[in-house]
DNA sequence: GGCCGTCTTTGATCAGGATCAAGCCGGGAG
DNA sequence: CTCCCGGCTTGATCCTGATCAAAGACGGCC
């Protein structure tokens, strides 16, 4: 016999697993948030969870783009490869985040987990169907779309015009706040990835990223603490990364 | 006295001035395409034209974004700067391109003409009140928005993982696929930018751009023209691009 | 607790592109 | 026609970050 608060959390399981959206733990931070509760079955009509272990890839570089995917959990990195391996991140997502915003027929990035990660997958020519219905959540689309657009532009600068010292303080300084917007601590940090990945994203090896780490902390700009957390001097790192303060 | 078609042209000249969207040149490239011709005055109303010489800016790095921009006619830079004045172009635009699709309160960019130039320009608030009529727009920008975004990974790929002659001939590519959706020659392509910019767009130097570009020269992937045009060997300049092909 | 595999750090050397420095070329003005 | 100026090319040298190599650190697993 179940007692009366598992019997409810096992009510509310099922709901979970039957009704994902008005459930979900990262509806506040994302697109889904343009669509109002009467409605949020539609939604949930045409989602479906996928769960992912590290290294599991969502998608595919190439492969016919037929999914729309909201990480839930977790974090992921997006990469292009180049013929040879050469391989550039171009962004990490984390819970809210929606993939598939800069999308053609077929992917041009490959998506895969670092951390164990949950995320809900959308048809997408359903879910454009829905669009019309929903203006909101086109405007929201628009809008997360405009804001990568920005961030890749920022990128741009950083990859193009930024020395190692100034891409790794850059870096860190992004981390902490997603980390704030996503309600985290933003000081310390914790790196969900490792070195490569973190070369792969800023354009360096990961020996050029680790010595960068040791001379950032030699300097005091940041302390290195347990479990890949990383405190920062977050004033010394803005002077570094080139910010307009 | 006016002839018959010097009248006519005056009455054309004044529909311009007047009414300038209906006969935009860069219409049928454009975001306004998706406004069918009896509301097209209501886009009308908002809008002003500016010309643009060489070197004027349309908008500077910091400026509040009250407006969004419709280039018709020329070439523009848009980029970014470091404190110290390294800068960073992260993208050239032309006739039928929008400007502000990534925009926050200020522009995070400077816009600069390199060619005279013409462009329209929209009340951002009123333009985005209008969306809301008009969810072929909306729609429009999100799907150019997501062009952007597309086109900014691909760079990014180009800025953190390519060597300098893989970067010059992917540019080159680029130019020569632009200007077929723009209906100009794909090939020769003419460079409307210096190469200066070409290395500010490339994370190079100038002197790098100048010696890549004589390298691939003397390797006959190139010919230059006259009045900067260039011969592309587009076959072999895919191979070393990193294309995928 | 000890072992193994993976990730990270550190060291030594190399090289691609930056920097510094002249020339060159072509177009516009006088 | 000649001079001048800005943009481009070419050359010499330097330096940052890449590459090659090896040793540590850390965590998971038995």
């Amino acid at each position: 016999m179940l007692l009366p608060e598992q019997k409810q959390a096992a009510m509310a399981m099922i709901d979970r697993l039957t009704e994902p959206c008005s459930h979900c733990d990262a509806r506040h931070l994302s697109v889904c948030k343009a669509v109002e509760d009467p409605y949020i079955e539609e939604l949930a009509a045409l989602v479906t969870t996928v769960k992912l272990a590290p290294h599991e890839t969502m998608v595919a570089e190439g492969d016919s783009a037929v999914h729309y995917f909201n990480i839930t959990k977790g974090t992921v990195k997006i990469y292009k490869l180049l013929p040879d391996g050469r391989q550039q991140i171009v962004g990490f997502s984390f819970a809210g985040d929606f993939i598939g915003l800069s999308v053609r027929e077929t992917y041009a990035y490959t998506v895969e987990a670092l951390t164990p990660s949950a995320a809900c997958r959308f048809d997408r020519r359903k879910l454009e169907a829905l669009l019309v219905k929903f203006p909101k959540v086109e405007h929201q689309l628009r809008s997360q779309t405009s804001d990568e657009l920005a961030i890749a532009q920022d990128q741009m600068l950083l990859l193009g015009r930024k020395n190692a010292k100034e891409r790794v303080a850059s870096f860190l300084l992004q981390l902490s706040q997603r980390a704030k917007r996503l309600g985290l601590s933003d000081n310390p940090v914790v790196l969900t990835m490792g070195r490569a990945d973190i070369g792969d994203y800023l354009g360096l090896t990961i020996e050029t990223v680790s010595r960068t780490f040791t001379k950032l902390r030699a300097e005091k700009l940041i302390t290195l603490g347990a479990a890949n957390a990383v405190h920062l001097n977050i004033e010394a790192l803005g002077e570094l990364s080139g910010a307009w303060n």
